[in-house]
DNA sequence: TAGATTGTTAATCGATTAACAATC
DNA sequence: TAGATTGTTAATCGATTAACAATC
């Protein structure tokens, strides 16, 4: 028997969601061809200070070098890795409309090692057509295709009120959903991981910083 | 002259972040006719602690009541009042190509008493047309567009190359950038509200957990 | 070696939770 | 009135920052 468990002592969640913006400013560096970065650097850069990302990067190892700072390939690289753009996951697009379509048409994927491999809709006229390269296909044959083609992550990007049955579903052929149905899965619901994405949030935060802007000046 | 300051001790980043959520629970409970909700009931409902509801509405005033809870209705009136759903305000869309059209195609905006009223793309095919009813321009009219027509959000959906340039002119026409161009735009840089989005951060959480429930596995 | 910068511990800060008095 | 539940203060927890010894 093995040991328990990997995990050093669970990284936090806070430091989980600060990696692709990690991952972001290194892969720019790259393109400036910048060899190597201190913390201190990095932190002017990225508007955080050099403790954090100092203490972030600590959490999965020493990827630094006293007196020399951080070779930024190696850097993105392992950052890369903890981010899995090396296991060479697919995804699947589950609704055609135009977000699914705008997400297909994207690069994201790519850049991110991932393969966009299919859309899935309902609509007959779709059916049998493709989209940039990639088939879209009956929604019947969703979870014998995810199978067969070992498919990890689907896109939803259904009616709200598709959604948790297509969740359930995609809960017994991937290993993660993306969400973008107006809906909130909940995580316990279902034996898979799920990433719940509320665009929308984003825009109220947005306007509730207009407004008290400009408020204050009425005061 | 008058006070210096509304703000009540200025209400923390991460309570506001959590506004537009409790904004679309609420919506829920109307649709589902609910009358009056505990903040016990709302926790349940929203996975959080009763304790972060009421310490997160009273930043704001309260809105509840001793022995009762608080009115379905009311709540959600306040809390759209604060995230400025009744200001009338009005969007426009930098960026006809995929997202830019799925954005505009969608009724996010509507929804929360935005009107989004025009796109704007350098592509002459497309400028003259229109999409859903919205018409596209061309981006040599925005600037002029935006202050005749009192324009309060730009969404800002061009290659990643054209942003910065973009938002220095949207500085100077509207009131906040809703940035989904593939580089931050720095808000101390721009005398406007930026919100900045990048929404494969997210898929990269998703692979991320993915990654590590499955590499736990095999230690 | 001297200088630079990490890795890491300890101190601080802020956010979350618990508790309960106020009050509907 | 008695019961329920808020508003709010105090306690706890976790995340961020500061400091510095280790070391390249």
């Amino acid at each position: 028997m093995r040991r328990i468990k990997e995990k050093k002592t669970e990284v936090s969640n806070a430091v989980v969601k600060r990696l692709p913006r990690y991952y972001r400013y290194l892969t720019e560096l790259i393109k400036q061809n910048k060899l190597r970065i201190s913390s201190t650097e990095l932190s002017k850069l990225m508007g955080v200070t050099a403790s954090q990302i100092r203490q972030d990067l600590n959490c999965f190892g020493g990827f630094g070098q006293q007196g020399y700072g951080y070779n930024v390939t190696y850097l993105h690289g392992k950052i890369s890795e903890l981010l899995g753009t090396d296991e060479g996951y697919r995804a699947v697009i589950v609704g055609a409309g135009n977000l699914g379509r705008a997400l297909a048409s994207s690069r994201m994927f790519d850049k991110r090692g991932i393969s966009c491999v299919a859309l899935f809709d309902t609509d007959e006229k779709l059916i049998g057509t493709s989209f940039y390269g990639k088939p879209i296909y009956s929604i019947k044959a969703l979870k014998e295709y995810c199978l067969e083609n070992n498919v990890d992550i689907a896109v939803l990007t259904v009616p709200k009120d598709a959604a948790f049955e297509m969740a359930s579903l995609l809960s017994q052929c991937v290993k993660g959903i993306w969400n973008f149905a107006n809906t909130e899965l909940n995580p316990e619901e279902f034996p898979v991981i799920v990433e719940n994405i509320h665009i929308a949030d984003s825009l109220m935060t947005l306007c509730y910083e207009i407004r008290n802007e400009h408020s204050e000046e009425e005061i």
